[in-house]
DNA sequence: TATTGTTATACTCTATAACTATA
DNA sequence: TATAGTTATAGAGTATAACAATA
């Protein structure tokens, strides 16, 4: 049971401290995702990498010839959002939609050379973004914080 | 699962255990986030409540009298963004924007007895949903995913 | 019939800028 | 001048539904 201890009553009304909704593990999540989304977008905007395009690239260079289909479940969207992002990487020249013999339905991705270059190099800039971010953390508690992550996300249907 | 395909094209970007991706925190933190949301507008959107009216009720509920801007402040929002919240808080009949005496430009925002009726009963709905989602994490875990959610809020410029 | 990529559309959340009425 | 609340507007990000081409 999430405690909602007495201790609230002797503190300030006027400064932030506990309150109902900082015991709720849904919301400190959210805030805790806005940090990390507004300082992706500082770190990586002029390399115009957003998350959505940096995310998408990423599976594509580490998944040659993914679908787009099988590109979109990966990364939990619908097919019809991802064709607008790799629109994008593709005008960017960074990604081509290459036809696949067999199955004339399917474009599978590839990431061009200029692709794997901007990647690697915003791969880079996240790193050290993320870095300066958890730089308060544990090894212990990061540790924990990524298992913590993936049973979240692991317990979707 | 990892994709261990000993041969490909051009040489492997990483350790390729699991997929660069999966080993941002950023992402993985959005990929949990997502979760929580989606379930919760399945558990409370039948009681009329999205996350943000209920974070801002759960505020008004808790610090009565605060003001819209104090408010937005605390949530993290701009003003003009909290508006059509409390539009419609206002609208089921949950709070009342009230004259402030000695400042004319402000309105102070109170719950009333069905807004704080209908605010207790969600909280447990929420409380109950948050179970479920953290049904697999230790204590331990827990504890520990609240105070490093806790850190990186705080790291927030 | 089912699936892939696509378009059209709408909805949520949020930000910016400008307005009004006060201070 | 500055502040509180408000309006108008725009931009992400996402979902649903439908369509054409293909299986």
């Amino acid at each position: 049971m999430p405690r909602a201890t007495a201790a609230t009553q002797s503190r300030s009304l006027t400064e932030d401290r506990e309150s109902d909704l900082e015991g709720f593990v849904g919301y400190n999540l959210k805030r805790a995702y806005l940090v990390f989304s507004a300082d992706f977008r500082r770190a990586l905007g002029r390399h115009g990498f957003g998350p959505r395009q940096f995310s998408a690239l990423s599976l594509i260079v580490q998944f040659p010839q993914i679908t787009q289909s099988e590109l979109a479940r990966k990364l939990g969207i619908e097919r019809s959002g991802l064709v607008a992002i790799v629109d994008e990487l593709e005008g960017r020249g960074f990604v081509a939609r290459m036809p696949v013999p067999g199955d004339r339905r399917v474009q599978a991705l590839a990431a061009t050379k200029d692709g794997r270059t901007a990647y690697l190099h915003a791969r880079e800039v996240v790193r050290s973004h993320e870095e300066t971010l958890l730089s308060d953390l544990t090894p212990d508690e990061l540790d924990t914080l990524n298992g913590v992550l993936r049973k979240i996300r692991e317990s979707e249907a």
